[in-house]
DNA sequence: CACTAATCGTTCGGATACGAACGGTTGGAC
DNA sequence: GTCCAACCGTTCGTATCCGAACGATTAGTG
């Protein structure tokens, strides 16, 4: 999924078209490699873990979320899934469709909702998540275990200086 | 737009749910500070840089790609972005709706469509993506340049696991 | 106890997202 | 020269995706 340019090559084409415009080359380089490594994980992930169960990225992310967390509210599931309440209403629809989840209004503030995993819910991510983590293994496979946790670290600070 | 939850309680939740199935910790934090990192970044850029000019992310990315690139072909752009053919139809609608940018018929293969910016388009990116690289400094500020490059270089080493 | 502000999930409109199927074009085999 | 397989961008159907606006509910103020 990455493009057939390099980084490098990018940098004399953008160096070109800015002139004497002064642009930091290794921000850029680090934001855009995020994105592309997010791409190619995701398509991968798909292809290999959910395609089968035809699970999309998102769902099986609202699947894991109420799984682990069951059960929540709504916009904790959007907070930890990282999409809005918009969408996450949309794809609720969905999965509650499906079977793998239920909604239920909250008794002492009936303004919030619940979501737990159906029995068959809860089935089908002891099944999809294991195999979803050996891609995880295998698409981490050329990082030591150290560099894993860096990769993760130097993200995570990232992640802070976004607020 | 990270979750509320650390790594490390989702570890602990993720381990009561699965009782003695083995689990790669260490992989599954690198793949979703990934995302975490990447919501995150895409949300400040769109905040801070793009709304202004009532840009999409991916509008955004496509504008990039023509402006450093052009003129390029349609399959190519897809590549270059990350996104689907299909995809890309409809962003190009939006696109050259606006005045950004123009389809071109291929001469001696009919079947191509090369895109160019308008001075409109290259007018635009003259003043966005300075903007954008800005705040691409500022969201990878805590991280030093031997670090920036560090996080890059393990990205693109997860990418072609992918493949 | 009324009244307002804040918060919940949903709805709405419009843009992005993809796989599959589609017409149009090209290039190669024979 | 005529197939036909491969390739181009588009279209179709369906699923996300989000900001803004919405009804319903709650909490906080006086």
């Amino acid at each position: 999924m990455a493009g057939h340019h390099t980084i490098t090559e990018t940098e004399r084409q953008v160096d070109a078209r800015l002139g004497d415009l002064k642009i930091d080359f290794d921000s850029m380089a680090a934001i855009s490699n995020i994105f592309r490594a997010a791409n190619s994980v995701r398509n991968h992930l798909e292809r290999t873990a959910l395609s089968k169960y035809d699970l999309t990225w998102t769902g099986f992310v609202v699947l894991w979320v109420v799984w682990v967390w069951e059960p929540i509210e709504t916009r904790d599931i959007a907070e930890e899934a990282g999409i809005s309440k918009a969408t996450l209403t949309g794809v609720l629809n969905t999965l509650e469709g499906r079977g793998w989840l239920v909604r239920e209004r909250g008794t002492e503030d009936k303004r919030q909702m619940f979501v737990s995993l159906t029995p068959e819910g809860r089935k089908l991510m002891k099944k999809v998540f294991p195999a979803f983590n050996k891609q995880e293994q295998k698409v981490t496979q050329a990082l030591s275990t150290a560099e894993k946790n860096k990769v993760a670290a130097l993200l995570r600070a990232i992640c802070q200086s976004c607020e």
